[in-house]
DNA sequence: CTGTTAGCGCTTTCAG
DNA sequence: CTGAAAGCGCTAACAG
C-alpha cells in the first residue's frame, strides 16, 4: 500500500541503508548516491513511517506538553512559546512535535497523561502551571516523572516550584515577591482595608501568591482582617465575581480587591460596577499574570506581569537538551508589577 | 531495558499474544488468564511501546489538530473542545491524543505540519481557522490532505469553508449571514456611514465577512462608500488600534465601525477612547467571535456569537467516526447577533 | 480460549 | 562510502 524505505531504494538503485543514512544525514554518504535518493524520494512522494523508526531507533520526537486548560490564554501562551522553540524552524528542519494535554487541572488526568506520553515514548514533557499539593498525589507524581525520566525523557517542570532534589529541570515564577509587590502598591497608596480573592486551595500557585500578599499585610501590622477578608474560589470570571460580592458583605468598607488572575479580576469589576461602585474611585482591583487583555480592560488593570512567553521558551530548549541548565537545574523568572488605571488612593 | 509484552508474558505464564489481547480488549480472554496477565502487568510497571504497536498494527492514536496560533482563545476553545472529545474520558479510556500544531497562519508551516503528521502516521487530522486562498497553496494542500486520506487519515476542516467535492469532511459556520446581521443591527439603529476593517487579505473568514457586510449595506443602497471605508489588517489588537485611527481619517463623521473580530475590536475601543471619543454615543463597535472577553469590554461588545466550542467538539467527533456525517458531508453551524452595550444610534 | 508464526518499516552493527 | 542481516516490540492471521 504505502510506499517504504525500500521503494526508495529500489527506485535509487541503492539500499535500504543508504536510504536511512541520506534521510537522517547522521552518517558520511557520496554526494552523487545522496542526490539520486533525494530525487527518489521525490518522485515517489515518500514520507517516513514514525512509528517504524521510532522503534527501531527507541526514540521518538514528540514533545508532551501538559497545561490545566488550553482555552485559557495563560496556558495557550506557554503551549505555543514551548511550539515555538522545539517545532519546525524557518527552515522547515528539526522538527520536535508537540502533543499537548488538557489535564483540567485534575490530578488523575495528569497522571493519566503522563503514561499516555511514555507510551508514545515521548523525548521530553513539559508540565505548565501550579501543582497540585496534594501528597498523594506528588507522590504519585514523582514516580510517574522518575519513570519517564528512566525511560529516557527529558521532564521541565514551567510555573510551578522545584520538587526536591534531585527533581527535573524547574522554571518557575516569583510568584510570592509579586504578589508581595502589589500588596505593598495598594498600601503605599493608603489602603488598609484590602479583600483578597485566592485562587483553588491546595496548589502551590494559590499558596505562593497569598503568602507574598500576607507578608505584606504582616509588615504593615495588617495581619489581623487577613484571614476574613480572604475567600477562595476558581480560577474564573465567576469566582471574581460571586468573591467580590461576598467580600464586600464581609466588609462594605473595604477599598481594595485582589484578584487571583486577570480573568478573576474580570468578574470582580463586572460585579463591582453591578453594585455601582467605581473603580478605582470606590474600590481599587487588581489582577495577576498581565493576559494581553489586562491591559484592555477599563480601567486598564493594575497587575503582576509573568515572563509567561520567555518561561515557557526556556522550558522548550530544556526539554530538547538545547540549553544548558543552571546549577541545581532550577530558574526563577522575576516579575513585575504593572501599576495601571484599576488602583489609586482609596476615595471612601 | 525498559519492561516488554514478553516480560509481562513469561511473569504471566502466557504467550504474547494472550497479553496482547488482554491489553486491548478485542478479543475474547478467559477471566482468570486476565487477571493474572493484568496484575503482572502492574507489577512490572509494563506501559505499552506504542510506536511498536502503531507499526504492527499500522495505525497510531495520536490525532493532529492544526491552528494558526494556540495563543489566542479562538483557536484555543477549539483545540480543547477537539480533545474533551478524543481524550481519555472520565473512565481514562478510550484516549487518543492531540498534537496541537501551531501554523502562525504561514501557508508553508501548514503543509509541513501536515507531512509530519502523515510521517507519524496519524489517525485523524482537524483543520482549524479560515483557509488561505491562494489558488497554488490550495492545490498544495488538497494534495496534501488527498495523500493523508490515502493513508487511511480522517481528516475534517473546522471554521473553513467546503473544499470541492469530493472533500474532507466540513464543519463550518455562517460567517457572511452573521456578519450581515451584525451590519442590518447597525443601519437599523440609523447608522449610514460605517467604517470596516476586515482581516487579513486573502483568507476566506476575512472575505465572507466582508461579502456579509457589504450584502447588508447594498440592500439599503449604501454600497458607494464600502469600498473607501475598509481598511485592511491583522487579525489583532495593533490593527484596530491602527485602523481605526486610519478609517476616522478617511471619513471624520464616521458613526461605526465593525472590526474584523473581537480583538480587534479591543485595539478600535483603544483607539477611540485616546481620540477622547465615547462608545457607543459618539461611535459605536462591533466585534465578531464573541470570546470570552468580549462581554467584559466596557462598554460590552456587541458581537456575533460563533458557537466555537460546539463545532469543534464535533469535528473531534467526526474525526473519530464516533458521529456519523451529513450527506455531502458538510454541517454548517448558524452564527447568533450578541447586541450590547457598544452599539446604540447614532449621537453625532 | 490460547499459542505459534510471520511480519510491520526502519536503524544499526558488522563486513566489505 | 555502501550493503547484508539482525532485530526493535507488537499484532494478526492461522492453527489448535
Amino acid at each position: 500500500m504505502s510506499v517504504t524505505l525500500a521503494d526508495v531504494a529500489a527506485r535509487a538503485g541503492v539500499s535500504a541503508a543508504t536510504v536511512s543514512r541520506v534521510l537522517n544525514g547522521n552518517y558520511p554518504v557520496a554526494g552523487s548516491t545522496r542526490s539520486r535518493v533525494l530525487r527518489a524520494v521525490d518522485e515517489l512522494e515518500y514520507v517516513v513511517n514514525g512509528p517504524a523508526s521510532a522503534l527501531a531507533a527507541a526514540s521518538s520526537d514528540l514533545v508532551g506538553v501538559l497545561v490545566n486548560d488550553i482555552a485559557d490564554p495563560f496556558f495557550g501562551i506557554m503551549a505555543s512559546a514551548v511550539q515555538s522553540e522545539i517545532g519546525p524552524g524557518p527552515d522547515g528542519a528539526g522538527h520536535k512535535m508537540a502533543i499537548v494535554c488538557n489535564t483540567g487541572g485534575l490530578p488523575e488526568r495528569e497522571l493519566t497523561y503522563l503514561t499516555l506520553l511514555q507510551r508514545q515514548r515521548a523525548a521530553g514533557v513539559v508540565l505548565t502551571g501550579g501543582a497540585v499539593e496534594d501528597p498523594g498525589h506528588a507522590e504519585a507524581l514523582g514516580a510517574r516523572l522518575r519513570r519517564l525520566e528512566a525511560a529516557g525523557a527529558q521532564v521541565v517542570l514551567c510555573g510551578r516550584p522545584p520538587l526536591p532534589e534531585p527533581g527535573p529541570l524547574t522554571v518557575t515564577f516569583d510568584n510570592r515577591g509579586g504578589a508581595r509587590r502589589l500588596t505593598e502598591h495598594l498600601l503605599s497608596l493608603g489602603h488598609r482595608r484590602l479583600g483578597y480573592l485566592a485562587g483553588p486551595a491546595g496548589r502551590t500557585t494559590t499558596r505562593h501568591r497569598l503568602e507574598g500578599h500576607r507578608e505584606a499585610l504582616s509588615a504593615a501590622g495588617l495581619a489581623g482582617d487577613a484571614e476574613r477578608l480572604t475567600v477562595q474560589g476558581a480560577y474564573d470570571r465567576a469566582a471574581g465575581y460571586d468573591g467580590a460580592l461576598e467580600l464586600l458583605r464581609r466588609d462594605p468598607g473595604l477599598t481594595a480587591i485582589l484578584a487571583a488572575n486577570d480573568t478573576v479580576a474580570l468578574g470582580v469589576c463586572a460585579a463591582l460596577r453591578d453594585r455601582g461602585l467605581r473603580i478605582p474611585e470606590d474600590v481599587s482591583v487588581t489582577g495577576f499574570d498581565d493576559l494581553p487583555f489586562a491591559v484592555d480592560a477599563t480601567p486598564a488593570l493594575t497587575t503582576v506581569r509573568l515572563p509567561l512567553h520567555d518561561a515557557a521558551a526556556r522550558a522548550g530548549r530544556l526539554v530538547l537538551g538545547r540549553e544548558t541548565p543552571p546549577p541545581g537545574g532550577v530558574t526563577t523568572f522575576p516579575t513585575e508589577l504593572m501599576a495601571r488605571q484599576s488602583t489609586a488612593a482609596p476615595g471612601r
